[in-house]
DNA sequence: CGGCAGATACGCT
DNA sequence: GCGTATCTGCCGT
């Protein structure tokens, strides 16, 4: 299995992505996770900020599939998305929630000490957790020190849809994607 | 538990 | 200035 279909829609890929492993090198350890929840966004979408053309913060949403675009927001968070789509045109899947698999205790320690599943349910948990900040705005997933691999379901996994959290616009768009009962998806997603 | 406000800096109007 | 693809702590029940 390949990153190929990273080139496809934003709402696609979303689903796709769930299942999949990220590896981050740090320090000399090693930190997997797998993705839980997921949340598509392009450039048609009024709530992206792909939206209304290129902009400075948003450039990289424009480029080739399969890189990382890490945004700043409330003054304190990080959050991460993979790029998608064809190139030139703006699109990328916004990392909700991960489930760790190794490097648990670095991840605490990233966290200020925090462990079981509040160390990674959360767009701004899950950043924090992997040491991802703005200096990887741009990143290559197929490099180190951050690289996505294929992966998939586990057979008694659903996948559910959801509408999306968080934001005023376009909220009652089914973008939002998850693994039913996984206990790592963020807790405001529990109902249907 | 559930609800609410505060933190805090950046991009856009 | 204002709103933001959020998280945490503090409050009351």
């Amino acid at each position: 299995m390949t990153l190929d279909f990273l080139t496809q829609p934003a709402e696609e890929v979303g689903p796709k992505l769930l299942g999949c492993i990220l590896e981050r090198q740090i320090g000399g350890h090693t930190i997997a996770v797998r993705i839980v929840e997921t949340e598509a966004y392009d450039q048609e979408d009024e709530a992206s900020h792909a939206h209304g053309g290129k902009k400075n913060r948003s450039a990289v949403m424009f480029g080739p599939a399969g890189h990382l675009y890490v945004y700043f927001t409330y003054g304190m968070h990080y959050c991460c998305n993979v790029v998608c789509g064809p190139e030139g045109y703006g699109a990328g899947v916004l990392i909700r929630a991960v489930e760790p698999l190794a490097g648990e205790r670095q991840m605490a320690e990233n966290r200020g000490g925090i462990t079981g599943k509040n160390v990674s349910n959360g767009p701004g948990k899950l950043c924090q957790a992997l040491a991802i900040d703005l200096s990887m705005n741009g990143h290559n997933l197929r490099m180190q020190p951050l690289v996505l691999k294929a992966g998939s379901l586990a057979p008694h996994e659903a996948i559910v849809s959801a509408k999306r959290i968080g934001i005023s616009k376009a909220k009652n768009e089914l973008r939002r994607f998850y693994i039913k009962d996984n206990p790592y998806v963020s807790y405001v997603s529990r109902p249907e």
